[in-house]
RNA sequence: GGCCGAGUGGUUCAGUCGGUUAGAACGCCGGCCUGUCACGCCGGAGGUCGAGGGUUCAAGUCCCUUCUCGGUCGCCA
């Protein structure tokens, strides 16, 4: 016999008496005397129980180090002690013939292969090709697998072209850092690694491409977090000539929701269309524009009552006030919940309750007292009620609310139904934002999008009719459970009016022409009106598999520090290397 | 770069107020065991307590410095 007859997890009751080969990794050796014992073979497929029943063959088993790659050559036999727990556990293999393929060189691994997810981060990640055998582990990345291509499915069904795009192309003059490449052939030039297929995926609509869509590769040099993976990550890419806002959102409806319906382990998602939730109604209502609408609490505003009840921090500031009905949480939660809100916010919060019998008490209570019955009347108080406080010029408070509504959810259970997936479109977002450091009028998020209005509004701007503020764009995200899952906008596609916005950042023509020139140039040909988005594929996969931690869906993933402790990425390179490249290395370098 | 947490046999952890020979579980090695399936029972090996310095009669424990990892803020158009 040359090759595996059956996998390690498809034998079952009706191959008794069969003659098979299996093949796998031996995952352990149960030993119940001098001539039994039983072994258990793993592949990719599942696990299958060999038993072992002279004193030879016991011994060639023992011989073995666990996890060595060995192919087993048997008889197929019901067995006398049936487990159900195991999808082959009718049967097991009397072996005839033993065979060594990859010998594991060590009795002692870094970690239990079953239990690898409890070891030490650094450790699964350096043996990650081990901590991949698991197949707890495996499972993740089989299910991204799956979601990738259910997601080409579906978005080739509603006919959208899969077009790759350079690797290597030009710097960006925005956004995030990017990774350089140096150019061999061009001393003290480089290529940079794209932080997007955002203007390649433009310009294929300028083509003609009428509907583009990639799983695409996405680099920036940007520090990692729980939810971002250093260095690269992934996105369903995707861009629709002619099409307006609701042609995007539809499709992406139309793809997602039964991602989510057919992968995720919570079963109820919510319904398209998706909830629409204007970006300044969101910051009023969630202090955030990425809420979490498995909450059930909203923050409302108490600035008139209690901005002058003598409480230093609100003098002259917006209050913003989250509301839990039946609090239970004892005081110490409570204390660690404001410390953790100041750790996220830099930002005090405060505090108040209404006890069982009507009585405000605790935290700033002493301060509240005296607008006690317009307060609850105000805010809709009942006894059992907590109020969390926030104080600050608007955003500020907006946003520390809405930490501490992201907080309190997680506190109270029953304001906080997790079992699901609430999705939800966060739309007109302001075009233009006053930038912190300058304190002038900068563009909020990127320049490709299309201002609401078009360039009317841009005018009604710039004769000072209007507040620039309060241009929005045509874009829109997509957030699932408080993670912003993808971003897209209806883009700018005209010349005329990328001109105007940037004359109103204080740019104009020779600032679109220097940042953005293949697009520019391309626009000035007749380009279609246009609007995609691009949903992250790790962080859905993530939200899909439940897991707190974007690396357990990446199958090679770098560490915190965007190293590949693997295969010792980055690496030292040759000093020829370097002439090459006509690189110098200067000042103080670690060395490895 | 700031802040928080962690670092103790191969792995995961415990270690009280600074005080005997630093413990446990799993893994490993040896022995026993004819139906195990997280096999069981008995025995054994395995530790510069991340590193360096300090305080002390005495440091895993207290202090300082530093390294590593994770979380978080900055950052991520």
């Amino acid at each position: 016999m040359q090759n595996r007859t059956h996998t390690c997890g498809e034998l079952r009751l009706e191959n008794a008496g069969q003659k098979v080969k299996i093949v796998g990794w031996m995952e352990n050796v149960r030993v119940v005397g001098g001539n039994l014992a039983f072994v258990v073979v793993r592949d990719f497929y599942g696990t299958t129980q060999v038993v072992a029943e002279t004193e030879d063959m016991v011994a060639a088993f023992r011989a073995i180090n666990k996890e060595s790659t060995i192919s087993v050559e048997g008889v197929v036999r019901e067995r006398a002690s049936k487990n159900p727990k195991q999808a082959t556990g009718d049967i097991e293999i009397v072996p005839e013939k033993l065979e060594v393929l990859g010998r594991c060189r060590y009795n002692e691994l870094p970690f239990e292969i079953n239990r690898s997810r409890d070891a030490d981060e650094a450790t699964r990640l350096k043996y990650r090709f081990l901590d991949l055998r698991n197949p707890a582990v495996k499972h993740n990345i089989i299910l991204r697998c799956q979601v990738v291509a259910d997601i080409r499915r579906r978005m080739t069904e509603q006919g959208f072209l899969e077009i790759t795009t350079p690797i290597l192309t030009a710097s960006s003059p925005e956004g995030a850092r990017d990774y350089l490449v140096p150019a061999r052939k061009h001393p003290g030039k480089f290529y940079a690694l794209p932080q997007a297929p955002q203007q390649f995926k433009q310009l294929l609509m300028t083509s003609g491409f009428d509907r583009y869509f990639q799983i695409a590769p996405c680099f920036r040099d940007e520090d990692a977090r729980g939810d971002r993976t250093p260095g690269e990550f992934y996105q369903l890419d995707m861009e629709m000539a002619f099409a307006e806002q609701d042609d995007v959102l539809g499709v992406l409806e139309t793809v997602l929701q039964p991602v989510f319906e057919n992968f995720g382990i919570y079963k109820r998602v919510s319904q398209a269309p998706f909830k629409r939730i204007p970006y300044r109604e969101a910051m009023e209502r969630y202090g955030t524009d990425k809420p979490d609408l498995r909450i059930d609490l909203e923050i409302q505003d108490a600035t008139a009552l209690l901005q002058n009840i003598g409480f230093g921090p609100f003098e002259g500031n917006t209050v913003k006030a989250v509301v839990v009905s039946d609090f239970n949480a004892t005081r110490k939660q409570i204390d660690k919940l404001c410390s953790d809100v100041e750790v996220q916010t830099a930002q005090k919060s405060y505090w108040f309750r209404l006890d069982e019998k009507g009585e405000i008490v605790g935290g700033i209570a002493k301060f509240v007292q005296p607008v006690k019955e317009q307060i609850v009347a105000a805010l809709g108080l009942k006894p059992g009620c907590f109020v969390g406080l926030a104080a600050g010029k608007l955003a500020v408070a907006q946003k520390t609310a809405g930490v501490m509504r992201s907080k309190l959810g997680v506190l109270c259970p029953e304001h906080m139904d997790r079992e699901q997936y609430a999705l939800c479109w966060i739309v007109d977002f302001p075009m233009y934002e006053i930038g912190e450091e300058s304190g002038e009028l900068e563009f909020c998020h990127n320049p490709f999008s299309m201002p609401a209005g078009g360039l009317e509004t841009l005018l009604k701007a710039e004769r000072g009719e209007m507040d620039p503020l309060d241009i929005m764009a045509n874009q829109y995200d997509l957030v699932i459970n408080g993670y912003e899952s993808a971003s897209g906008a209806v883009r700018n596609h005209d010349p005329e009016i990328m001109i105007k916005a940037f004359e109103l950042v204080r740019l104009g023509e020779e600032d679109v022409k220097k940042k953005f020139p293949a697009m520019y140039n391309a626009f000035c040909y007749g380009a279609p009106p246009h609007a995609g988005a691009a949903p992250g594929i790790d962080r859905m996969v993530m939200l899909l598999t439940g897991e707190e931690s974007i690396r357990e869906v990446i199958t090679f993933p770098m560490n915190q520090k965007a190293q590949d402790v693997m295969m010792d990425a980055p690496s030292e390179v040759t000093q020829k290397q370097l002439d090459e490249l006509h690189i110098a290395i200067v000042g103080e370098v670690e060395k490895d």
